[in-house]
DNA sequence: ACCAGGCTTCTTTTT
DNA sequence: GAAGCCTGGT
């Protein structure tokens, strides 16, 4: 049963009754500590599966914790409730709704978020610069995420003062739309909990043992959720690591982690610092980093492992040098055989330094992926055909409706709809009532009344075939019967958004078993909960770009950490806020603790940000990492010497042609292989049709046409190293 | 009603 | 350097 642990996390696993607290450090097993300790639950005391819950950030994270955990335990464990905190929450709000009788409801996106936002500013009267719809969202979720009600806030200043003021008016706007942003689902879990304690009670009664995993992450919301779920049987098992803790700017509150103590005094406290990820070199590395940080209880991980390989730092003139070199690098080490492509990762602090990262891979020919930034829920096409798919499941949705009155085209303007919207609020209506009554409104005129009889006519019928069909049957209908894949094709770039469309229908198929009433609600709470990092996947035999948010939980054979230089990394944002300083701290502890073997840190002396050449010294960070961790050959800027602003760094900087050459024996190339005109296969893009191709140092360069990411694209490709086919 | 073109504003990080 | 917003023309 306790095969393969070390003493601690025996102990975690085996614990019995009460709250524990496991400081779980980088690589130190801590998954292994949760799914062991279900298994023990289940297996040994006997504990039934279904009073068991576990939550965790990511779907991915549940989905794999999961599977574990019945490889464990067996058939008995699917029982277990494990998810994340917001699909834990969406699955009480939607069973208790259901209960009043009041099932439906939409759960609102960022970009949705935005619209409702405006209308509240506007309405609200608040014309301050200062206070763009994203700004003041941002203010808005914090307090949410304290849990502070929009009746209960007391401004302290100017700018709280109007946010006092939209934050009534937005909820407002969400309660009259039936919708829930992703805040709400956690706030008003609780919210429900303190209003209505009988159902808290069933919950609190059912769950005789709640496990939280990086409980550093949690916000004050999460919190107090997870202490009234385990008010009734006090069996609170959490596992995190204040090192780590990475979205203060999202709410997450640490101090639920450095206060578990004070907060739960009989609470067990287990540490795990062996790690069994990374060499000593790496874990070393990270630690320089890391203790710099004042607000840490003092903990250092130890490993059995061997030194490993020295730390290589890497100087390039510009990004697309420092790209250049990373690709060239995993090249260098694959054909060498030290790594595969899929066993390496590169990370960065922003995405849109995945751009020259991108670009570097293609010409180089390195197969790689990208996770987050190309967001396929936030797509046009996709929105809107959802947009139809949550209006029918939801009426009174009306961001949705307002998405779809006028797509396809039905000749309804900004103008009338605008005089809808007044009208609807003159009469305390929602929207598609007053769409209904279009005749009714004086200022819309007779060319749309008639426009939007059609539509409403339209809509009606949509909706009476909803009721009865299944989700991948009524998108279908939707998209014939409103002509809407029809005019996407007339549409720029209407092949890839068409197939973005079709990728929807195979998702919406995975639930065609589902009743009717079920159907199309249970796909839209997927579609609403998936997140960039459930989309990681190692298999395949690609390198993977991303950020170091992303990579939270993954480990790599190679790491590549781009970007070193203060004010990228550490980000321009947070270089004068002390504890922004520290978050980015941790975050570089974890990018450092994603490797296992081999760490590449590099930074460009100029570098394009936002459209302006930028010139930044190495990130401090870099700076910390004491000199004998390095290779000889690094570019190590000496300590402390960017740290005062002073000029000259004091790097032992190589000229450029001493850049790692790729000396595998490569052939040259001395006649065209390709001629214009010709089919080509690239394995990231797949066909396309060669534009131009010329010979130049032994290579060829063939410019070819793809249609990539939504339209033609030209890509320069390097016959000698892209792999390019003759298709 | 719709389009094109020029303007601004961004960019952290995301469940 | 892109995407979104506004403006003014058709």
């Amino acid at each position: 049963m306790l095969d393969g642990l070390n003493p601690p996390q025996q102990e975690a696993v085996v614990h019995g009754d009460g709250p524990v607290l496991v400081v779980a450090g980088a690589g130190s097993g801590k998954t292994r500590v949760l799914t062991r300790r279900i298994a023990y639950l289940i297996n040994v005391l006997h504990r039934p599966a279904w009073t068991i819950l576990a939550v965790t950030f990511t779907n991915k994270a549940a989905g794999e914790m999961r599977e574990r955990v019945l490889s464990l335990a067996g058939e008995d464990a699917k029982e277990v409730a494990l998810g994340t905190f917001h699909s834990v929450c969406l699955r009480i709000l939607r069973r208790e709704r259901s209960r009043a009788g009041r099932p439906n409801f939409t759960i609102y996106d960022p970009s949705d978020q935005q619209n409702v936002m405006k209308q509240a500013l506007l309405t609200a009267q608040i014309r301050d610069p200062r206070m763009t719809p994203g700004v003041t969202l941002s203010l808005v979720s914090k307090l949410k995420n304290e849990l502070i009600r929009p009746q209960a806030y007391v401004p302290a200043s100017y700018t709280d003062e109007l946010v006092g003021k939209v934050y009534p008016v937005y909820q407002e706007l969400l309660r009259k739309n039936n919708a829930y942003d992703f805040d709400d689902l956690l706030s008003e879990t609780v919210e429900l909990f303190k209003a209505e304690p009988e159902v808290l009670e069933r919950y609190a009664d059912r769950y005789s043992h709640v496990l939280v995993d990086e409980y550093q992450d949690t916000n004050h919301a999460q919190y107090v959720l997870v202490t009234m779920l385990a008010s009734k049987h006090r069996n609170l098992f959490v596992v995190g690591d204040a090192d780590q803790a990475i979205y203060g700017w999202r709410g997450a509150d640490i101090r639920n982690i450095l206060d578990f103590e004070r907060q739960f005094p009989d609470a067990r406290i287990i540490t795990l610092d062996q790690n069994y990820r990374s060499t000593q070199n790496i874990l070393d590395a990270a630690h320089a980093v890391i203790s710099v940080n004042t607000k840490r209880p003092e903990k250092k991980l130890w490993t059995d492992k061997d030194a490993g390989p020295l730390i290589r730092a890497f100087e390039a003139r510009n990004e697309q040098e420092e790209a250049q070199f990373v690709a060239r690098e995993i090249r260098r080490l694959v054909h060498r055989g030290t790594a595969e492509p899929r066993s390496c990762a590169v990370m960065y602090r922003t995405n849109a330094q995945s751009r020259s990262i991108e670009d570097a891979f293609i010409h180089e020919g390195v197969p790689y992926r990208i996770v987050g930034s190309t967001r396929f829920y936030e797509r046009r096409e996709v929105k809107d055909v959802l947009s139809y798919l949550r209006w029918l499941a939801n009426p009174e949705d009306g961001v949705s409706l307002t998405r779809i009155i006028n797509v396809p085209p039905r000749k309804i303007g900004d103008t009338s709809q605008k005089a809808l919207n007044d009208w609807a609020d003159i009469n305390g209506i929602g929207l598609w009532e007053s769409v209904q009554r279009a005749s009714e409104v004086e200022s819309v005129g007779p060319a749309a009344r008639k426009a939007l009889a059609g539509a409403a006519e339209l809509f009606h019928e949509l909706r009476s075939y909803a009721t009865s069909h299944t989700a991948p049957e009524t998108l279908e209908y939707v998209l014939g019967r409103t002509g809407y894949l029809k005019w996407l094709e007339t549409e720029d770039d209407g092949r890839t958004r068409v197939e973005n469309v079709e990728e929807l229908m195979t998702v919406a198929q995975d639930f065609q078993d589902l009743p009717p009433e079920e159907s199309l609600r249970s796909m839209l709470e997927r579609v609403a909960l998936v997140a960039d990092a459930d989309q990681i996947d190692e298999s395949g035999g690609a390198a993977t770009l991303m950020t170091m948010h992303l990579a939270k939980g993954l480990e790599f054979d190679v790491v590549f950490l781009v970007g070193m230089e203060d004010n990228v990394f550490p980000h321009s944002r947070s270089i004068q806020d002390p504890d922004q300083l520290e978050e980015e701290r941790r975050l570089c502890y974890v990018g450092i603790t994603r490797s296992k073997r081999v760490l590449y840190l590099t930074y460009a002396m100029s570098r394009r940000l936002m459209g302006r050449t930028e010139r930044n010294a190495p990130s401090r960070f870099l700076v910390n990492i004491p000199e004998e961790l390095f290779t000889p050959d690094s570019n190590k800027p000496r300590q402390g010497s960017n740290l005062d602003g002073g000029t000259g760094w004091g790097w032992n900087r190589w000229s450029s042609d001493e850049i790692e050459p790729a000396r595998a024996p490569v052939p040259r190339i001395t006649e065209s292989t390709f001629a214009t005109g010709d089919k080509v296969y690239h394995k990231i893009f797949g066909v396309g049709t060669v534009v131009a191709t010329e010979l130049s140092g032994g290579d060829e360069e063939v410019s070819v046409a793809f249609a990539a990411k939504g339209q033609m694209v030209t890509k320069r490709l390097s016959v000698l190293y892209s792999g390019l086919e003759h298709a």
